[in-house]
DNA sequence: GTCTATATTAAGATAGAC
DNA sequence: GTCTATCTTAATATAGAC
């Protein structure tokens, strides 16, 4: 987006503090939730400071979201069209796991902005998400019509990995207080019960 | 929680038209987000009166939620023990797919919520929803062991029925963003992917 | 019960010294 | 580049008349 170039490494270095603070406070508070000063004090820097660095408290959060929705995205565009099918598929389910794992406040930050309409992000959810989306969508059609995986709708397939794997991120709260023990612990056994879920699924000889 | 007693019926449909508003506010912009002055304007009342009837802006929120609560677990409690178990699972998907259609601002405002770690609900999470979700595990437990089900963890599996179908209300703006027109379409194609998907996973004779 | 007017705080953003 | 001090707006909540 902004393609400055930061000349100083003290610069760029508040920069990353700046980012990392504000996804911190963005993911548990929401947009309107966070304060400039609950970013500042966490990146360690006066709220004027701040806002040397940055314009807005919306410049910010715009920037953190798209620098983010990049990588967000790469277990995705990672399935290989080469590979055998069901086992890129359990891979990518994976990976999205893992992912909610071992960054739950990146899923938090997307849930927060996409459950308030997208406002920030719709342009590329229309734009280079769908592209990917409905490209990955007609290599599934490819791997139906070929008989190697069951002809499930493509598209919902891929939000049912979306939404499963997230929810242990965007929902842990309630995971947590279901499940009783705190931490890491279900991932395993979401894991476990997930592969089972999608391959007797997209296991094509079911008849 | 408040065992108010409206008196007048202008105090309970003023009292109704607050939380009908609230209810719109709240779930689109979050807690912090919305605004008394929003909440007034869609009740049709004026920002003091509104104060009339609840002591500050979380006595509004923190009525609603738990109001919705007792409500929204109902498609849960009315899994029947003594039906047949893969009908009672696929029926209780569907009637959760059909409130997040139907009823899409009570799962944002639950989502919300929850996305920020529970605060207002933890207790009853806690409680009264872990108890709830206990009692089903066991139902399922036993109709695994008696063969009428796959042995598949119930916890989980009652998780991902509540993240694929709460997935097409939280995550809307996304999914309009991707498969395209608005509205209601996506909901029948979305029943017949997850009819497909469950029902494949329970079925218990895949040996 | 409902209003106008207002007190009070919090938060985004800026001025200007160093 | 970083700070203190401050401007400005907006938002929760209250006072008090009607």
């Amino acid at each position: 987006m902004t393609t400055d170039v930061p000349q100083t490494r003290i610069q760029r270095k508040n920069r990353e503090a700046i980012y990392g603070a504000a996804l911190e406070v963005f993911s548990t508070e929401g947009f309107r939730g966070a304060t400039l000063d609950q970013i500042a004090a966490a990146a360690g820097l006066s709220k004027p400071n701040l806002l040397y660095y940055f314009p807005s408290k919306e410049a910010i959060y715009t920037g953190l979201l798209s620098g983010l929705l990049e990588t967000w995205l790469d277990p995705l565009r990672d399935i290989d069209p080469t590979g055998e099918p069901i086992e890129e598929m359990l891979g990518y389910l994976c990976r999205k796991l893992e992912m909610s794992r071992d960054f739950p406040r990146e899923s938090r930050l997307f849930a927060n902005e996409i459950l308030r309409g997208a406002p920030h992000i719709l342009d590329q959810i229309e734009g280079p998400l769908r592209t990917l989306v409905d490209e990955k969508s007609a290599l599934l059609r490819g791997w139906a019509a070929a008989g190697r995986i069951a002809p499930l709708d493509p598209h919902h397939l891929i939000f049912s990995i979306w939404s499963t794997t997230q929810h242990y991120a965007d929902f842990g709260a309630q995971v947590s207080g279901i499940l009783g023990s705190e931490g890491e612990a279900h991932f395993k056994d979401a894991e476990d019960f997930l592969t089972i879920l999608f391959r007797s699924a997209l296991t094509p000889v079911n008849n």
